[in-house]
DNA sequence: TTTTTATTTATAATCATTCTAAATTTAGAA
DNA sequence: TTCTAAATTTAGAATGATTATAAATAAAAA
C-alpha cells in the first residue's frame, strides 16, 4: 500500500470526508522528501486551491497526527513545526546552518521502542528522534554565530 | 565536576560574567529533575530576584544552548519549549496526558552517534530524542480526545 | 574617579498557531 | 432532483510564547 493510500484511508476510517483539500495535503505529505511545515504545505497547494485557508492545513495535520499517521518533528532550528509522514523508526538529521533535514535509517532506533517500553511501562504513541549538526557542505564554510535552538 | 560547575564554567570560558541571575538559572537547571520551560524557570527564581525579567531567562538559556551545555527538547505536548541540562545521551519520555517528562537511560542511544556520523558525514552538535505515550498512571484512566502534537 | 562595556530590565513588537462564526460543500433522504 | 442536516472550509480576529528595543544599572578598565 502506498503511503498516500495509507493516509487517505486513515482519514476515511476515522469517519472523515476525503475532500480535495485533504487529498492534496496527504499527497504532498506522502510524496515529499522534505519535512514540510504547515506554511510550506499551504504555499505549495495554494496554486491548486486559491481559496485554501491555513486553518484547513492545520486542521488536517492535527487530525493526521492524532490518528497516528503523521509525526510531528517540532522546531528544527527555525521557528516552524515540521511534519513527517514517514512513521518508520528512523533518525531525522537537521543541519543547523542550511536547515535541511534528511532521514537516516538506523539499526539502533529499531530497538529503542522495546527498550523504552520495558524500562518505563509507558504505552508508546510516537517518537521524535532529531539530531542536529553541520552537514558536509556547511562544514566546508566558516562557522559563524551559533544558531539558536 | 558537578553539573552546576560545568554550566557556570562554560559561561565564564565564553567570556561572560557570572551574574547572580545567571548563577541561579544554572543552579536550577543543574539540580532539577524536571525539564523546565523558560516560564517555569522564571517563576521559580522570581522569589530570589523580584526584578527578574523573562528576557534574562531566555537570553541565558539561548547562550547555554548555543554553547552546547544545554539541550532544547522542544514542545512536549504543551505549547512551551522544554530545556534539559543533562547532555548525556538518553531518551526523554513524555506522557501526552499528564505532560510529565522522564529520562530513560538507553543502551541503544549510546550507539546512535557513531552510527549517524558514519552514515551522514554530519558533524553532530546535539540530539533530541523524545518519545511520547501514556505513562502507567494515565493508562489506567479512560482515554479521551487525542492531544495535539 | 571617569569611561567603557556588559547586563538586566520593562515594554513593545512579532508571528506561528488557534479560535470563531459565517459561508460552502457534501451525503443521504424525500 | 431538491431538501436538510451535518461536516468542512474559509477569512479574519485573537492568543500567547518568544524576540527585539532602548533605557537603566552594574561591573571592569583606565
Amino acid at each position: 500500500m502506498s503511503n498516500l493510500q495509507h493516509l487517505t484511508e486513515t482519514l476515511q476510517q476515522a469517519g472523515m470526508r476525503l475532500t480535495p483539500q485533504r487529498i492534496a495535503i496527504c499527497k504532498l505529505l506522502a510524496e515529499t522528501e522534505e519535512h514540510p511545515t504547515a506554511a510550506a504545505i499551504y504555499e505549495q497547494i495554494k496554486s491548486q486551491f486559491p481559496s485554501l485557508s491555513l486553518a484547513t492545513v492545520y486542521n488536517t495535520l492535527d487530525t493526521l497526527v492524532s490518528l497516528g499517521a503523521v509525526n510531528v518533528l517540532g522546531h528544527a532550528g527555525d521557528d516552524h513545526v515540521h511534519y513527517d509522514a514517514d512513521m518508520e523508526p528512523h533518525v531525522n538529521l537537521a543541519c543547523v546552518k542550511c536547515h535541511k533535514i534528511i532521514d537516516i535509517p538506523s539499526e539502533h532506533v529499531h530497538h529503542l521502542d522495546s527498550e523504552i517500553t520495558q524500562a518505563s511501562g509507558f504505552k508508546l504513541l510516537g517518537a521524535r528522534v532529531l539530531y542536529y549538526g553541520l552537514c558536509p557542505a556547511c562544514q566546508a564554510e566558516p562557522v559563524e554565530a551559533a544558531t539558536t535552538w
